[in-house]
DNA sequence: CGCTTCTTTGACGAGCCTCAAACTGAGTGG
DNA sequence: CCACTCAGTTTGAGGCTCGTCAAAGAAGCG
């Protein structure tokens, strides 16, 4: 089930499976669900099942009623999200065609110690997408337009590529620029300029929903871009 | 012990806890520690042991290597911080003078069972950190200055009124505008312009440490602010 | 008191936003 | 196959918000 890749990708990148975990996983890959771009997969406030999203981008999101929207992570394939067992915080919302896959029997196996591999990468994987929601304030509050943007894209070129969707220069970047405002906390308009001037720095180009970063090492400096990672990196393969 | 209030109200506010309960956390009332303002309390990546804020504030926060600082909460008597086993995403730093009480005893307790109470509390606690964590997060991204200054101090409001430091109106704020200014994203001087515009409007006066919310229902309307709470209040007094 | 920290004020400029319109490209239907 | 539409991108003009720099008050504190 190749589909499934990026999903094993990210959990073994978080913690050892056992051959039996992996199995396991693949054994998940009934249940799916596919959504439609713009559709919400969870409400604020609804419980929600857990999920892995094998194909397509989401977010989480929060609107304000008069229409401006916030932003606080993406959703790429192989991540995880309504796990744990608290009613969603903010809503999770599909930026493409998406599909997801239930991963109730995962949680549960998880949580009654059959499956410690899986257990550690969920933990893990938990950490981690604290560890985002960090950086993304910090982009938010303290970096400039050009930076935010920068460090964004260094953020997305790293995530990808490790569940096997893009390199350490390229990947699939399909979102709008009105989606990207409302993650950095820009208006439309800047979020264009500031491509522009991206691209002007010979450090990004854009083609049809690919990005290429022309200068990742420089792209970094100039944003003070640091991979977030957690401290359990993958012994195995 | 009246100095362990804080902690309690804001436990039993989160949770029903039993009699017992209650004398438990009163029970822990040694091993305190003292830091002084500016000390940081845990460094970002180290191991932290649970503890209570018992007075003074405290923050988690970033810093960027050129200096920037971006806060990401607020610590105020009553809340816990170093829970969960994982190491510290962010620094946790004295604002003011601050007494800490280890709560590890509590949290083992609540680990093996011993605690259902006291167990829910806490995940309830997590999970409003969270919750205001995002709420933060639109602050920064989507919120102009004057909605983000009184948004944030309709949160401190509700936060102090809940452990008993405060009424409706008036509520202690030992901060500098250097740290407003490092939590809600400005710079200081844009802090104090946007405390005078909102003095200006008759919705705020500042005295010697005490803030105090002229009209506090005109101010949440300003920047559409919400309580955020978690789920299940306690039916209990 | 004298020092330091914090707050306040002014002047100025840059960053970012808003409005508006032109442009592009991918459907879609006649 | 060619308008036509619609979403998305790009450009321009103008202005407000917010930041920076600098210096003057005010307020704690030893």
């Amino acid at each position: 089930m190749r589909s499934l890749d990026p999903i094993l990708r990210r959990l073994r990148g978080l913690a050892s499976l056992s051959d039996a975990e992996v199995e396991f996983v693949r054994g998940l890959g009934d249940r799916r669900e596919r959504r439609g771009q713009g559709e919400q997969l969870v409400a604020e406030g609804a419980a929600a099942r857990p999920r892995f999203v094998v194909s397509g981008w989401a977010c989480r999101q929060r609107l304000m009623p008069d229409g401006r929207r916030q932003i606080f992570s993406l959703l790429l394939p192989g991540d995880s999200f309504g796990f744990g067992t608290r009613p969603a915080l903010c809503s999770v919302t599909a930026l493409t065609a998406l599909d997801t896959m239930d991963a109730g029997a995962l949680q549960e196996a998880a949580r009654r110690g059959a499956a410690p591999g899986l257990a550690r990468a969920l933990a893990a994987a938990e950490t981690l997408d604290d560890a985002l929601l960090l950086d993304h304030a910090v982009r938010l509050g303290r970096m400039t337009a050009f930076e935010r943007v920068a460090h964004f894209l260094l953020e997305l070129q790293q995530r990808l590529e490790i569940v096997g969707l893009g390199d350490r220069q390229r990947f699939p970047l399909p979102l709008t620029q009105e989606i990207l405002a409302d993650a950095l906390g820009l208006s439309v308009v800047h979020v264009n300029r500031t491509l522009q001037q991206l691209r002007r720095a010979a450090l990004l180009e854009l083609r049809s929903g690919v990005a290429i970063l022309l200068e990742p090492d420089a792209m970094a400096r100039v944003c003070d871009y640091r991979a977030t990672t957690t401290l359990e990196p993958n012994k195995a393969a």
